[in-house]
DNA sequence: TTGGTCCATCTTTTT
DNA sequence: GATGGACCAA
C-alpha cells in the first residue's frame, strides 16, 4: 500500500498532521476526498490505529459507499482492514446509536422515521385540532420553526414564544413532540436531537462512545449545523483527533439549519487547531476557475481563495440566450447531441437546474429526440405515492404504533373505512387509552363480543376486513423475510388490480413496485428494521447511477461533491437564480451566489451558461431579467462567437434601462405579418408574426440569410421599409 | 357514508 | 402539472 503517493504538499500535510484538531479548507476539485479516505487509510495502515476506533462522517450515502471504496482501494483492496470502520451519515449513524441505546429514551428500538411526507400529514391533523387556520399556520411554516429549533437543540421546554405566531408554534410543537412518541416514530431532526441529548445526559455513554470513537472525520464540514456539531464535539472530547473538511464557499443548506460559521466556531473552539489550504485544483480550466471567482468575490465577509489549476485556460465559457424555456431545453439536447457526434460520451454530460420543476421542460425536449437522460430526485422514487403505500404497510407490521401509516393505508386500496368509521376508531381508541391498533388487533381477535354496540355493522366490516389480515401479517413479521411480507402484503390487498387501472401511468407504478420489491430482496439477510430504515435515509444524490451512458439531470443542490466535463447551467434569470424567494434576505442571497458558483466549479473542461428571454414561472410566462451574476463573469471569459451573445447583451442592457424606467402602458402593435424591415445587425428581412404583450410587442422575423428570430420592437432597433 | 370527480392552489433547495 | 379540498351521486 503507498498511501502518500501522488499527494501534492499541502495535502500531505493535512494527511500526516499529528493528532488534534485539523481544519482543512478546500477549494472545489482540490482533492478533498482524496485527503480525508487517505488520512483515514494512513491512520490505520501507518499509525497503527485500530479500524473500530475510525469514525468518518458525510452527508450522503452515496459520498459515504465512494469513500469505502476508496479506502479499501488505498489499504491494497484488502478488506480485512475495514470491518469495524464506521462510515455514513450524520443520521444514519444516529440511527445506530439510538437503536442500540433505546432503553435510555422515551421510544424503543423499533422506531420508525418519519419523512417529510410524514411530517406533514402528523402536522396537518395537529393544526386541525388545535383548531388553527391553516392559511395562516401552515404545516409547512409550522414544521419550519420545529425543525428550526430541533438543529439549535431547542426542546419545548425552552423554545420562546416571544411572538405571537411563535406561540402557536410552541402548543404545535408540544403536540407535535408527543404524537411523534405516540407513533414510537422520529424525525430527521430527531436523530441528531435525540443522540446530543442522549449523550450529554449519561455520563457512560458518553464515555463509552469517546473510547470507542478516537479518530473522527468530517466530509463538507461547512454543511452541518448546531445539532452535528455539538454532536461532534461531544464525541471527539477533550483531546480530540477530529479532522474535519470544508469549503464555505459551497455552503448551500443553510435553510436546512446548516451554518458555515461552524467553521469559525471550530477554529475558536480548537485554538491550537491547525488549518490547511488547499487550492490548486485538479478538476477544471483556468478559464472556468475564473468566471467561478469573479462569481463567488462579490460575496461579503469571506477569506478569498486563488483558484488555480496547471491544466491551462482552455475553452471561454459558452453564453446562450434562449427564446423561452423550450428553446432553451432544445439548445441543450441539440448541444450535446452536436457534442456526442463529435465523440464525448452522453454520460460526460450534466444539465444542472435551480428548481426542480425545470427538469420537466427538459425532460420533454430529450424526449422528444428520442435521446435517453438519467434524473436525480425530481420526483424521488421513495416519495412516489405507490411506493409510499407498500412501504406504510411494512412499517405499520413493523411497529403498530405508527398511526400515520396506520391512518395511511386503512382505506387504501378503499375498502369502506370512510372519515366516519376512521372517527370511531379514533375515539374508541381514545376511550380505551390505546392506540388504534390495538383495537383493531382486539376487533380482529375476537369480532363479536367487544365494542359490538360502539361501531355500527357497516363500520365493522369494514374495519374488520383490515383487521384480520394485519393481525395475520404481525404474526408473520418474525418469520417471514422482507420480500415474503412484501408478497403477502400484495396480494392481500390486491394492490395491483389497484393501481393498474390500464393507463401508462398505473403500469409505470406496478413497474416501481416491481423495483421496490427488488430492493427488498436484497434485505432478506438483513430483517425489516434494516430495510426501513435504509429505505428512510435513502437521498436523491444516492438514485444516480453510473452505468447508463446518457447525460444527468439534476438540481444544482444535488451537483455538489460531482463533475462533469461538459456542464449546462440553465435558468439563468433573475428570479430563478438566483431565486426570488432569496430577494429580500441579503444571507439567502449570499447562498444563491454560492450555489451558483457550485455549479459552475462542477465543471471539467466546458461549461454553457443558458437563459431564456421569456419564462414560466407561476401563472403565465413573462420576459425575464437576465441574473445578475452574467454581469459579473468578466466578457473576455465569455465565447464571442455565439451569435445570439449579442443579442443577450443587449437584451440585458435594455431591459436594465427599462426596468429603471416608469412602466409604460399597453404597447401599440406596430408591425404587421408581411412588412420588410431592416436589423442593424441581422439586415433585410420579413415579418412572420406579431404579438402585443404588455408593455412590448414580439416579433417574429425571417431575415435573408439569417434565419428567423424573435425580437422585442423596444430592443430591436428595426425599420419598417415597407409594408 | 363513501368515493369519485372537479377545481383551485402553488411550485426552492432535502438528510 | 401535482396535490388537497369541496362538491355531488350512489
Amino acid at each position: 500500500m503507498d498511501t502518500l503517493a501522488n499527494l501534492n504538499t499541502r495535502q500531505l500535510e493535512a494527511v500526516t498532521t499529528s493528532s488534534g484538531a485539523v481544519l482543512v479548507l478546500a477549494g472545489p476539485g482540490s482533492g478533498k476526498t482524496r485527503v480525508l479516505t487517505h488520512r483515514a487509510a494512513y491512520r490505520v495502515h501507518s499509525m497503527g490505529a485500530d479500524p473500530r476506533a475510525v469514525m468518518a462522517v458525510t452527508f450522503t450515502n452515496k459520498a459515504a459507499r465512494e469513500m469505502t471504496s476508496r479506502i479499501v482501494e488505498l489499504l491494497g483492496g484488502d478488506q480485512a482492514h475495514l470491518p469495524g470502520m464506521t462510515l455514513g451519515t450524520f443520521h444514519a449513524l444516529c440511527a445506530r446509536i439510538l437503536r442500540r441505546e433505546a432503553d435510555r429514551l422515551p421510544f424503543t428500538r423499533e422506531f420508525v422515521i418519519f419523512d417529510d411526507t410524514d411530517q406533514n400529514s402528523l402536522m396537518r391533523e395537529i393544526v386541525k385540532q388545535l383548531g388553527l387556520d391553516p392559511k395562516q399556520y401552515s404545516p409547512a411554516r409550522l414544521l419550519d420553526t420545529i425543525s428550526r429549533a430541533k438543529n439549535e437543540l431547542i426542546d419545548v421546554t425552552e423554545f420562546a414564544s416571544d411572538t405571537y405566531f411563535n406561540e402557536i408554534a410552541a402548543r404545535a410543537y408540544q403536540r407535535y413532540q408527543e404524537q411523534l412518541l405516540l407513533n414510537n416514530a422520529l424525525d430527521f431532526d430527531d436523530l441528531l436531537f435525540w443522540t446530543v441529548r442522549l449523550l450529554r445526559g449519561h455520563d457512560d455513554v458518553r464515555a463509552a462512545y469517546r473510547r470507542r470513537y478516537q479518530h473522527i472525520l468530517v466530509d463538507e464540514f461547512q454543511d452541518t449545523n448546531s445539532a452535528q456539531y455539538a454532536l461532534l464535539r461531544l464525541l471527539s472530547g477533550p483531546e480530540p483527533d477530529l479532522f474535519v473538511v470544508g469549503d464555505p464557499d459551497q455552503s448551500i443548506y443553510r435553510w436546512r439549519g446548516a451554518d458555515y460559521r461552524n467553521v469559525h466556531r471550530f477554529q475558536e473552539d480548537y485554538p491550537q487547531a491547525q488549518t490547511i489550504l488547499l487550492e490548486q485544483n485538479y478538476r477544471s480550466t483556468q478559464t472556468i476557475l475564473d468566471v467561478a471567482m469573479a462569481v463567488i468575490d462579490r460575496n461579503p465577509g469571506r477569506r478569498r481563495k486563488q483558484l488555480f489549476t496547471e491544466r491551462g485556460a482552455g475553452r471561454r465559457v459558452t453564453l446562450h440566450e434562449a427564446y423561452d424555456e423550450a428553446d432553451e431545453a432544445n439548445f441543450v439536447v441539440e448541444t450535446i447531441a452536436l457534442l456526442t457526434q463529435g465523440g464525448l460520451d452522453p454520460r460526460d454530460c450534466a444539465v444542472m437546474y435551480r428548481t426542480n420543476a425545470q427538469s420537466r421542460t427538459l425532460e420533454d425536449a430529450f424526449l422528444r429526440a428520442g435521446l435517453p437522460y438519467q434524473i436525480v430526485g425530481a420526483q424521488r422514487f421513495y416519495g412516489r405515492r405507490e411506493i409510499k403505500d407498500l412501504i406504510a404497510y411494512l412499517r405499520l407490521i413493523h411497529n403498530p404504533a405508527d398511526r400515520v401509516s396506520l391512518l395511511r393505508v386503512l382505506n387504501t386500496p378503499p375498502r369502506g373505512i370512510g372519515d366516519k368509521t376512521v372517527a370511531a376508531l379514533l375515539q374508541l381508541a381514545e376511550a380505551h387509552q390505546k392506540g388504534p391498533s390495538d383495537i383493531l388487533l382486539e376487533l380482529a381477535a375476537s369480532p363479536d363480543d367487544l365494542f359490538s354496540e360502539l361501531l355500527d355493522r357497516r363500520s365493522r366490516t369494514a374495519l374488520l376486513s383490515f383487521a384480520k389480515p394485519l393481525s395475520r401479517w404481525l404474526e408473520r413479521r418474525e418469520s417471514y423475510s422482507v420480500i415474503e411480507l412484501v408478497d403477502e402484503v400484495l396480494e392481500t390487498i390486491a394492490y395491483r388490480s389497484y393501481i393498474e387501472d390500464g393507463t401508462e401511468e398505473g403500469e409505470q407504478r406496478w413497474e416501481n413496485i416491481q423495483e421496490l420489491r427488488q430492493a427488498a430482496h436484497e434485505f432478506t439477510e438483513f430483517g425489516l428494521t434494516t430495510f426501513l430504515e435504509r429505505v428512510a435515509l435513502v437521498s436523491d444524490q444516492d438514485t444516480l447511477s453510473e452505468e447508463q451512458n446518457a447525460p444527468t439531470l439534476l438540481t444544482l443542490h444535488a451537483a455538489k461533491g460531482l463533475e462533469f466535463p461538459v456542464v449546462f447551467i440553465i435558468g439563468l434569470d433573475d428570479g430563478v437564480l438566483p431565486h426570488q424567494r432569496s430577494f429580500d434576505d441579503p444571507e439567502a442571497m449570499a447562498e444563491e451566489r454560492r450555489l451558483f458558483y457550485v455549479g459552475v466549479t462542477r465543471a471539467r473542461d466546458r461549461l454553457f451558461l443558458l437563459r431564456a428571454f421569456r419564462r414560466r414561472l407561476a401563472g403565465p410566462s413573462t420576459l425575464s431579467e437576465p441574473s445578475r451574476y452574467l454581469h459579473d463573469i468578466p466578457p473576455e471569459l465569455v465565447d464571442g462567437d455565439v451569435p445570439s451573445v449579442q443579442t443577450w447583451a443587449q437584451a440585458s442592457y435594455d431591459f436594465q434601462t427599462k426596468w429603471e424606467s416608469p412602466p409604460r402602458p399597453l404597447a401599440q402593435a406596430r408591425f404587421r405579418a408581411g412588412m420588410r424591415v431592416r436589423h442593424p445587425a441581422f439586415g433585410e428581412g420579413i415579418v412572420i408574426d406579431t404579438q402585443v404583450d404588455l408593455d412590448d410587442e414580439e416579433i417574429v422575423i425571417e431575415f435573408t440569410g439569417e434565419g428567423v428570430k424573435h425580437l422585442v420592437a423596444s430592443m430591436a432597433q428595426l425599420e419598417i421599409l415597407d409594408s
